[in-house]
DNA sequence: TTCCATGTTCCGCA
DNA sequence: TTGCGGAACATGGA
């Protein structure tokens, strides 16, 4: 499920609880903050939101709902009978009207907290710039690139460094832009620097129009990567690791 | 059985 | 300060 597009597609579709008053909370799983969920039940749901890879909703209060769904959360607003939902059903929110806001993920590795402020979430505060918004610049990005040793992979994967990123569409902008994984980022010469800045927001923009349903379109290389071949050239793919996990590129058309 | 997975945090070391 | 590797978290699929 999980990065930026994915993120703004579990939002588009649970719209409908914008407004909703919570009725009742169940929590289903003892790693989640029970009690503190607790202090959900009650509230009107004013508003939701997406900032990097979190989910905020607005409570009455203020109080603030914050999900941050990792490698296999979601969110499903459903009108079925509470008995109907998904065995990986973590937390209900009932709400008053009927349906139910429904957090299920398979992994478990997904987290909730209820703060007063989003700034009180781990990480919350240390995200990088959004880089579908109007402060995200090129001059930013080229401010933020400035003197940073570390494999451009790694920055991208660095929620401090820009927000949203994960290891789909890290690879997705990178296979876009012709650079390879591993290319120190202060070895990236000014045109890189400005195709990668390009093809960040173009291949995010894209896939947010989408619904985050990429694998679908031909010529994406997250497709291309299941099936082992560039999907420009034919070569077969090459991987590397970094930060542990699998950065797949094309030897001949990334450079 | 072993490895791997769209994620993040924390720790230790250079 | 920066960068990186590894472990931990939890579960299922190949």
């Amino acid at each position: 499920m999980p990065e930026l597009p994915d993120v703004e597609a579990v939002i588009a579709r649970i719209k409908g609880v914008r407004g909703r008053l919570v009725r009742e909370v169940e929590v289903r799983d003892e790693k989640l903050p029970a009690e503190a969920l607790g202090g959900v039940a009650d509230r009107r749901i004013e508003d939701m939101g997406r900032r990097g890879k979190f989910i905020v909703f607005t409570l009455e209060g203020p109080l603030y709902l914050v999900f941050h769904l990792r490698m296999t959360g979601d969110l499903v607003y459903t009108e079925r009978e509470k008995g109907a939902c998904p065995v990986t059903t973590r937390l209900v929110l009932e709400l008053e009207g009927g349906g139910a806001l429904l957090f299920a993920d398979r992994r478990r590795l997904g987290v909730v907290y209820v703060v007063k402020s989003p700034e009180d979430v781990p990480g919350f505060r240390d995200l990088g710039p959004e880089p579908l918004s109007g402060g995200f610049t090129l001059e930013v990005f080229r401010e933020a690139v400035k003197g940073r040793r570390a494999m451009i992979k790694s920055l991208l994967l660095d929620q401090s460094f820009i927000a949203g990123i994960g290891n789909i569409y890290g690879d997705e902008v990178l296979f876009q832009s012709r650079i390879r994984p591993g290319r120190r980022a202060s070895d990236l010469s000014p045109g890189e620097v400005e195709a990668l800045y390009e093809k960040i927001r173009e291949v995010l923009r894209e896939a947010v129009e989408r619904g985050a349903r990429v694998r679908e379109l031909p010529g994406w290389f997250v497709r291309a990567r299941e099936e082992g071949r560039c999907p420009k050239c034919g070569s077969g793919l090459e991987w590397v690791r970094i930060q542990g996990r699998r950065s797949y590129f094309c030897p001949r058309c990334q450079g």
